[in-house]
RNA sequence: GCCCGGGUGGCGGAAUUGGUAUACGCGCACGACUUAAAAUCGUGUCUCGAAAGGGAUGCGGGUUCGAUUCCCGCCCCGGGCACCA
């Protein structure tokens, strides 16, 4: 029974053996640890003392060292486990020998995992920041243990407002305080032992990275995508800088949170919305979270319509164009409403209405400026005076100014349709304006379909919704002679009003007069169906009035005919088809609403030869017509690229009065920043660059007449747009990237970082990979080809974000300090889902770290056999990490090692394969225990992170027993241990000798047998 | 208002082609070891009940032999968008 420890073995855990050269191992640095335990009796004592959480020393002794008695050699001389030191070591020990270098070209296949790099604050890290750099760390550390060429790169997104902002204060060059902040960042970093290429990393203020922004914009700006604007763009007055409509949160500016205003202002603008069709269709091949598509879908917002022209009278240019997305309902358009952007265009071009037209329009403007885009004002209106001919009915119409209608989407003037569009439905009551229905819902009755060998006839009909105010139940008539349910009902006839139509049919057929009369339900209802008692199809438009009893009802106020009696249900017991009529559940959606408007597809009403028709066939048709035109808008706005401030790419363009804007030479790239006296904003809204006058002052490279540099910077989005290409060849002086490597790393086959960026960043650089794409720099139509997990936020102890503002910021050195870096990482992906929010609990940190002590005193149980004892465990274990790690359940992965240590824990013996098994699977997770664990044990003379993960085999994935829930009713009442699939008949077998299920069986037959293989027997008696 | 997530013990959470709810971890209680404490190890820990047995996955219904999982109707929390024609 006892067996000796591999010589290896025996060496490295037992100090009093003489080692015979070789590596360095544990051996060596025992006596160090061992003496310093017992001479320092403190440095087991808590050494952190951080003032909110209090936290207990985790164990460092050597217990457990109740080691086998037969294994004498090892006995009461295990190493503790001492984050400190070994992981100090082994970073230093990693960075000599290079093993995280990533090579260009391999035989291998290549992973490129790539974090979204940081912007390097003066805060640091805190313990939350890590998570998505940690998990795809693990992703990286596995994929490349499993053969994969990875290339897990980092580095800085450098330019931006806090940096600058600290310039202003304190006077120091932005270039200097961002080093700083760099290396302390990269300092950081290293202390939780990523195992990122640093020889790659790239910084976006380096003039040799932003040389590369400052090309793409110039290839941008020769193919006409970087134009110059002057339209009204989102202004902060306290950042002094003009915003992209991406940069703002609810209106305000997401930074300081300003108050944004709009204003007209010189403006360089990337025309991103020529890809927004591009960008919306290529979104179904990414393996990306549905809910960043979702955001991505929404923020460009493509929607079909047509432009249709409007004939107008009163105005010189004789037409209204309008967009609209509902062109079938153009018989139903009663007026048009334009923006008072459109009107102020026609003011700049001549037009000259009335005052109040002129005053009404300045008005609306100056409150749009201001108006934060929360809340949408009341709508206002004034009658333009204009004329229009709806082209359709070729009546003339009114043509009104609007604030509800909006300059920048579509043509800012739509055709005003208030019976299908909730809007102009309010509008058109506020100012007394016609509403004419022209697309109804159309009902086919399912139980009661039309026959086709009977006639059609058509009808006009009401019915009658009766609530007794007392018990809110509804009255209905039910038929002694065909058994059905109905509401009160009958036909209306030419001329009659519908509610003294409803009325007149409920005191035909119930006597009832004391009726209140309280709603209309919306428009008509068609429907088709067989009416049995005439023989005939019935194609009916019906309304609906609702009415209350005046008081209760009483019996006797009732007069029924024999052939029908009356009843009352409640609201909840009205179905179809209990209650016959197919228009049902359009009264029902529309029952508790008082203005119920219709705008979902249907049959054409009052629309000249196209009534009767489909509304959706009928679109193009309709658009043909009226001589309208098919179109695409987008939602999505060009992208307003200029910055009036410093800390920025300079934007490569000189001005020369002759010549125009004329791009910077690409020989004298980069457009370095010049030093300033001044960092603030110039205030006049210009960047602070403007008070350069050596730097602005040059030559202009066409004509070599005067010019003036560009002075406005890029946004922050720019340098990130494209940096993943530039890991790829950072060093490359001729070329954005060398198109071989490009060819070798391209797409980005993981991406990880936080949804926040969904709706910029991630269609910033998309707009730009399809641009670069365009123009054979790159070789895929897309950058990133999966988008990990959506990064759930780590929150601070309290619950809320961690901020300096809450004080609840925990920062990783402490961690680190008291834990160690192995401990922080392990915690930080078993602390829940991925995606989840949660908030951190340094307290329960110690089961993690408990759980790597355990993992460190299973060395001491270590024995050279060959026992298949866990075989089935640790292949379905093998197999489990794997698939977690790939799919970013981390949590699981973890929780899946922690019950194979446990296991393996039980016994008196570890064989060496399983844990060796052990180490390489949680190695990603911890990679400095593994380590030296790994070494220690002398596995493998090089790193366990250049040794080949596991393989599970498929056939050992099954126990020997399986455990099978044992049912009576649906009731579990015992579970049996079988062979793995065990039949029917012998789990039934077992089941039956069973006392407890005998006894709720109760001796009565079983009427029938649910049997779910390997799982489950129910017996229905 | 619209769209997308989510709601399970004291806490973080696990389990969904419908099949043994509460894995794993924290905390707590008790025990072992210790002069003692810490640490460690062991046992227990949804709830009512003495037990047999019942009840619990936000609430109310439904489908099913069986529902955390599917369907219908609500409530609450988080995120995104918001007069987009």
């Amino acid at each position: 029974m006892s067996s000796l420890l591999p010589k290896k073995i025996i060496k490295k855990t037992d100090s009093t053996l003489k080692r015979k050269g070789g590596r360095p191992t544990l051996a060596s640095s025992l006596k160090t640890s061992v003496s310093s335990r017992r001479s320092t009796k403190k440095s087991s004592r808590p050494e952190y003392d951080h003032k909110k959480v209090e936290v207990k020393w985790p164990s460092s002794a050597p217990s457990s060292l109740k080691l086998r008695r037969t294994s004498k050699a090892t006995a009461g001389k295990q190493k503790k486990y001492n984050h400190k030191q070994i992981e100090v070591k082994w970073q230093r020990e990693w960075n000599k020998s290079g093993i995280y270098k990533t090579k260009d070209y391999s035989k291998k296949p290549k992973c490129y995992v790539l974090d979204m790099f940081p912007y390097p604050s003066g805060l640091g890290l805190h313990v939350g920041h890590p998570k998505g750099y940690i998990a795809t760390d693990i992703y990286s550390r596995m994929k490349s243990m499993q053969g994969f060429n990875v290339l897990h790169p980092m580095g800085w997104d450098a330019f931006g407002l806090p940096a600058e902002n600290y310039a202003i204060k304190n006077k120091v060059h932005p270039k200097i305080s961002t080093a700083k902040n760099i290396k302390n960042y990269k300092r950081q970093l290293d202390l939780l032992g990523f195992s990122y290429d640093w020889s790659r990393e790239i910084d976006t203020t380096d003039p040799e990275y932003y040389r590369w922004t400052q090309w793409i914009f110039l290839q941008m700006f020769k193919q006409g995508l970087a134009y110059e604007s002057y339209e009204p763009i989102n202004w902060c007055p306290s950042c002094q800088t003009g915003l992209a409509n991406e940069d703002l949160e609810d209106g305000r500016c997401e930074r300081c949170g300003s108050e944004i205003e709009q204003k007209p202002m010189r403006q360089w603008v990337l025309k991103i919305t020529d890809y927004a069709e591009r960008l919306l269709n290529d979104l179904v091949e990414l393996n990306w979270p549905e809910s960043i598509k979702d955001s991505q879908r929404h923020w460009i917002g493509g929607s079909n319509g047509a432009l249709i022209k409007f004939a107008v009278t009163g105005h010189k240019d004789k037409v209204v164009e309008v967009f609209t997305t509902r062109p079938e309902t153009i018989f139903g358009a009663t007026y048009i409403a334009l923006s008072p952007e459109l009107i102020k265009k026609w003011l700049v071009a001549g037009w000259t209405p009335a005052d109040s037209i002129v005053k009404y329009v300045t008005s609306v403007l100056k409150d749009r400026a201001k108006q934060s885009y929360k809340d949408n004002p009341d709508k206002t209106g004034i009658n333009s005076g204009l004329v229009a001919i709806n082209p359709a009915t070729g009546k003339n119409i009114p043509v009104w100014i609007t604030n509800y209608v909006l300059g920048s989407v579509g043509t800012g003037a739509i055709m005003a349709v208030p019976a299908h569009d909730q809007r102009d439905f309010e509008f058109a009551k506020k100012y007394n304006l016609p509403i004419e229905e022209v697309v109804i819902p159309n009902r086919i009755d399912k139980f009661n379909p039309p026959r086709a060998d009977k006639k059609k006839v058509e009808r006009l009909n009401v019915q009658a919704i009766v609530v007794d105010p007392k018990t809110k139940k509804v009255l209905f008539l039910k038929s002694n002679k065909f058994g059905w349910t109905t509401l009160p009902m009958g036909g209306v006839e030419a001329g009659e009003d519908i509610v003294e139509a409803a009325k007149r049919e409920v005191l035909e057929e119930t006597g009832l007069t004391n009726l209140k009369f309280i709603k209309v339900l919306g428009g008509q209802v068609r429907a088709e169906y067989f009416a049995s008692h005439k023989d005939e199809n019935r194609v009916s438009f019906t309304r609906a009035v609702m009415f209350e009893l005046e008081g209760s009802f009483k019996e006797e106020d009732s007069k029924v005919e024999d052939d029908h009696e009356l009843i009352w249900l409640d609201k909840k017991d009205i179905t179809y088809p209990q209650v016959v009529h197919a228009e049902l559940e359009d009264w029902l959606e529309r029952w508790d609403k008082t203005n119920s408007i219709y705008v979902g597809p249907g049959v054409l009403i009052n629309s000249g030869s196209w009534s009767g028709s489909n509304s959706k066939e009928a679109v193009n048709k309709i658009i043909k017509a009226v001589d309208g035109k098919v179109i695409k808008t987008y939602k999505l706005r060009d992208w307003v690229f200029s910055r009036q401030r410093y800390w920025g790419e300079p934007i490569p363009i000189i001005h020369c009065e002759q010549c125009g804007a004329v791009p910077v030479p690409e020989r004298e790239l980069p457009v370095k920043l010049p030093a300033v006296k001044s960092y603030a904003p110039t205030g006049t809204g210009e960047s602070p660059l403007a008070d350069i006058a050596s730097w602005v002052k040059t030559k202009c490279p066409q004509c070599q007449g005067p010019g003036k540099r560009e002075t406005n910077t890029m946004p922050q989005w720019a340098g990130s747009s494209w940096y993943y290409l530039r890991y790829m060849d950072p060093g490359n002086n001729k070329k954005l990237v060398d198109p071989k490597k490009e060819k070798y790393w391209a797409p980005v086959d993981l991406y990880v970082g936080g949804t926040e960026h969904a709706t910029r960043h991630l269609i910033y650089a998309r707009f730009w990979h399809k641009f670069l794409f365009d123009i054979g720099v790159v070789s895929t139509k897309e950058p990133f080809k999966r988008f990990g997990k959506n990064l759930g936020l780590v929150l601070g102890e309290d619950g809320r974000k961690m901020s300096k503002r809450w004080g609840n910021v925990i920062n990783p050195d402490d961690v680190v300090k008291l834990y160690g870096a192995d401990t922080l990482r392990l915690y930080t992906m078993f602390m829940g889902p991925f995606e989840a929010e949660i908030a951190w609990n340094t307290k329960n940190m110690i089961g993690s770290r408990r759980f790597l002590e355990k993992v460190w005193r299973l060395a001491s149980k270590l024995e050279n056999s060959k026992s298949d004892k866990y075989e089935v465990e640790i292949n379905q274990v093998i197999k489990k990490v794997g698939e977690d790690i790939e799919s970013f359940s981390f949590n699981t992965a973890v929780s899946t090692l922690m019950i194979l240590v446990n296991k393996l824990d039980e016994g008196a013996v570890v064989t060496l394969g399983d844990y060796q098994t052990l180490l390489k699977l949680i190695a990603p997770f911890t990679p400095h225990l593994a380590e030296e664990l790994w070494q220690s044990c002398g596995f493998s003379p090089s790193s366990i992170h250049l040794a080949p993960w596991p393989q599970f085999n498929s056939a050992k994935l099954v126990a020997s027993t399986v455990s099978i829930a044992v049912q009576v009713n649906g009731k579990t009442r015992t579970t049996l241990s079988l062979p793995p699939n065990s039949t029917e008949e012998a789990v039934l077998q077992a089941a039956k000798e069973d006392n407890n299920v005998a006894t709720h069986l109760q001796s009565k037959p079983i009427s029938r047998v649910i049997f779910i293989p390997n799982r489950l027997i129910n017996m229905v008696t």
